[in-house]
DNA sequence: GATAATTGTTCCATTATTTGGAACTTGATT
DNA sequence: AATCAAGTTCCAAATAATGGAACAATTATC
């Protein structure tokens, strides 16, 4: 009950430093492993704003849970753990599971990279990727974060949520200019999802990246209140508007369907009112 | 220097709990992490053996962290922010991109699956793969730990530790017979790292997983102190021990190219002695 | 080669957080 | 209604975290 009132608070102070303790630690592991190279225990002192003492302890502890790893010549890097603990959640999730083969149908349609993607905050986290004929590997982006507003995915998810929630998110979302095409404020981004309702699915038009282009569709799974979505993306010389206005009526359907698999299978979380 | 004497420890008392508050933290996100479903209070309650009130507020402060997402039924699982901790450290690996191009070049030769580990106390944790036409996924296997002394890459890794660390590891190490050529004890698995050390390549003549062999060899990082190794692996039925003892000389190559380039490119770690 | 500057480590009294038992809700079951 | 189980809150005592400052160990500068 405190905890969700944080959002009422007319203003905080900063994003308050959280959790205590662990929200220290979490916020120290995160500048390392968010950082290029190894990083030294200068840069994190500068990073992180602890205090001398304080910032050592917490790193030693990163260290003795496998989180970092000291180097001989004393710079931190991200330890094998985060990995460890990465691999089992992901091939546990129950929701990627139930869309993969949807994802690879899509692909085998369209011939282009596909992605699943959930909505976290102001940001799309994606989670699973069809891709054409590339050697395997962790994929360029699983476990990527984009912003919201400016992703195919990220616009399908925000046009399920309802009122408030869309407020709040987009009170949080700062609009930062990536293309010619990005929008520029919430007005004409409330504008595009009032269209994206209607149609049930939103195009991604070189907003986030130039030259990239994609249909995206949004994933409701009613009982649970997660908001994702799925997309095609392709390159703007090889994929049309109009071909990605083709592609639309598919992508939609593949979403409903894995909708509706996921409440049958995940079950609905004891469901509504 | 506490910290290294825990070894001397004439009997820890069940791997002590480690790091206070966070060591905690962490053994709770786990459990919650390596469970098959969502958990409820309950599950994580019997699962940690840590008192109501405590798992309690551990709980709310790993869902603030975005760490575990509470559901509406109240249960938990893994939340998006450690797939993407895991994203961004893994895609900042350095030794893994060093190494890339090796296993690639490695899988053209020979067609089989390629995998690249690292030495991590008694496991070896996959970091990358090279494998045959199959859609891109985070791949089967990266995070993923496995004993060291029944893998080829494991047992390479092995090989080149010191006396007084290898001792460590085994002493540490539970033999578990997954097959019917699993080693049973410290004793013959030592004979055959000597012989590792010889050959400077291991062979997994299906220890760990029935029919799947593998050809190994170790990746030494004079200066740094990271135990690793690439390995290719195939299924019995189309990679016989003549094939395998084929490929031992290209797949030792390919280890100390890695070795050397990684030299160069990550940096020494502060030298020697 | 001596001196200064930087970087990493340790110490410790103060402070804030965690602890964990028990009481209290809430919702289901009999 | 009464019983049971699951989840949540409370609070004094115990513990761990804090952070400023002193201390090493390096590296840079003169």
């Amino acid at each position: 009950m405190s905890n969700e009132a944080i959002g009422a608070m007319d203003e905080a102070p900063a994003e308050a430093s959280g959790t205590g303790t662990l929200g220290k630690a979490i916020a120290v592991l995160e500048a390392v492993v968010t950082a290029d190279g190894p990083q030294r225990f200068t840069d994190i002192l500068a990073r992180s704003g602890q205090p001398r003492g304080t910032l050592y302890r917490l790193l030693s502890h990163l260290v003795e849970e496998g989180l970092l790893i000291q180097r001989r010549d004393l710079s931190y890097e991200p330890g094998l753990r985060l990995l460890t603990l990465a691999y089992r959640s992901w091939s546990a999730n129950r929701f990627r599971d139930v869309a993969e083969p949807h994802l690879r149908r899509l692909h085998d349609l369209t011939g282009e990279t596909v992605h699943l993607g959930i909505l976290r905050q102001t940001e799309i986290v994606y989670v699973d990727k069809v891709e054409s004929r590339q050697t395997v590997r962790m994929s360029s982006q699983i476990g990527k974060a984009s912003p919201a507003y400016c992703t195919g995915i990220g616009k399908a998810a925000l046009s399920l949520l309802g009122h408030a929630e869309l407020e709040h998110v987009l009170a949080r979302t700062e609009f930062h200019p990536f293309t010619a095409h990005t929008h520029r404020s919430a007005a004409t981004l409330l504008a595009e999802i009032e269209e994206i309702r209607r149609d049930g699915h939103a195009f991604d038009r070189e907003e986030h990246e130039a030259e990239i282009r994609c249909v995206a569709a949004p994933i409701s799974i009613p009982g649970d209140d997660i908001a994702a979505g799925i997309s095609v993306t392709g390159p703007a010389y090889r994929v049309t508007m109009e071909q990605l206005s083709a592609w639309a009526a598919p992508v939609r359907a593949a979403a409903q369907a894995i909708g509706k698999e996921a409440v049958i299978r995940l079950g609905p979380g004891r469901g509504g009112p």
